[in-house]
DNA sequence: CACTTAATTGCAACTTAGTCGCATTAAATA
DNA sequence: TATTTAATGCGACTAAGTTGCAATTAAGTG
């Protein structure tokens, strides 16, 4: 990670906050799953992650639930959205795209998950 | 399509103004897209392409911009946003992916587009 | 360290896509 | 055409995310 001066972004308490949460997170987050974690205000939330994404820290996509998902920008992945449960899984197998003309940041499949599956089978 | 019998669904005015609308559109489309265009009240709009959704009639996905994109159910295919732009677009040519224990109804890529890729090389 | 300044924060008010309850209306069926 | 049940319009509501502003704080400078 670029350090804060070279970003020229200060590192205040309420961004050390996010990015610890950030680094031990290891799937997408909205703001509705730290919101009791954290103590800054949701407006310097949607602001800090507005920032870092904008210098290349972290992604986001939008899910099935008209929530934001962000996470540290680090080996480029896809995404599973599951339907059923809306849970979200990180795909490392999955090999990117390419598409003449295009440029693909990233890749996101939907569908129903293992468990969600399993679990129809068994009815 | 299924008849509306076989799906117990009432063909209804505001259902058959929306399947035009749908057929129509070759490409997936928002209630912002339609909203002067059709007669029906918001609630009635999300509560019928809910109903089609449910039906296998129309398929659904979020897009960047927060909003809730809507398309008939025909031939399955890939689907670009472009996050410079917002565009949305239907990719046939993309091959479906297979993964173990998942099943996968959609696939989203995000990216640059071809248009917002010519702009930023002619700068 | 004290001083300056521009960036950042909290707060409250706002925006907007989508939902919900309810009384009214209109399909489908007999 | 009478009955029934689903569907509609309306208005109020929800919740994610945004914005303006005054107060605060990080970081650089002497």
């Amino acid at each position: 990670m670029k350090t804060s001066t070279e970003k020229k972004l200060k590192l205040t308490s309420a961004r050390q906050e996010l990015l610890d949460i950030f680094e031990d997170e290891k799937k997408p987050i909205s703001f509705e799953d730290v919101k009791n974690k954290i103590s800054m205000d949701k407006a310097t939330f949607y602001r800090n992650v507005s920032k870092f994404e904008k210098e290349s820290i972290i992604n986001s996509f939008e899910s099935n639930d008209k929530k934001r998902y962000y996470e540290m920008q680090e080996t480029p992945h896809a995404h599973f959205i599951c339907n059923s449960c809306s849970a979200i899984e990180c795909l490392a197998s999955v090999q990117p795209i390419e598409l003449e003309g295009y440029q693909i940041n990233a890749m996101i499949f939907k569908g129903t998950c293992k468990s969600c599956n399993t679990e129809s089978e068994a009815l």
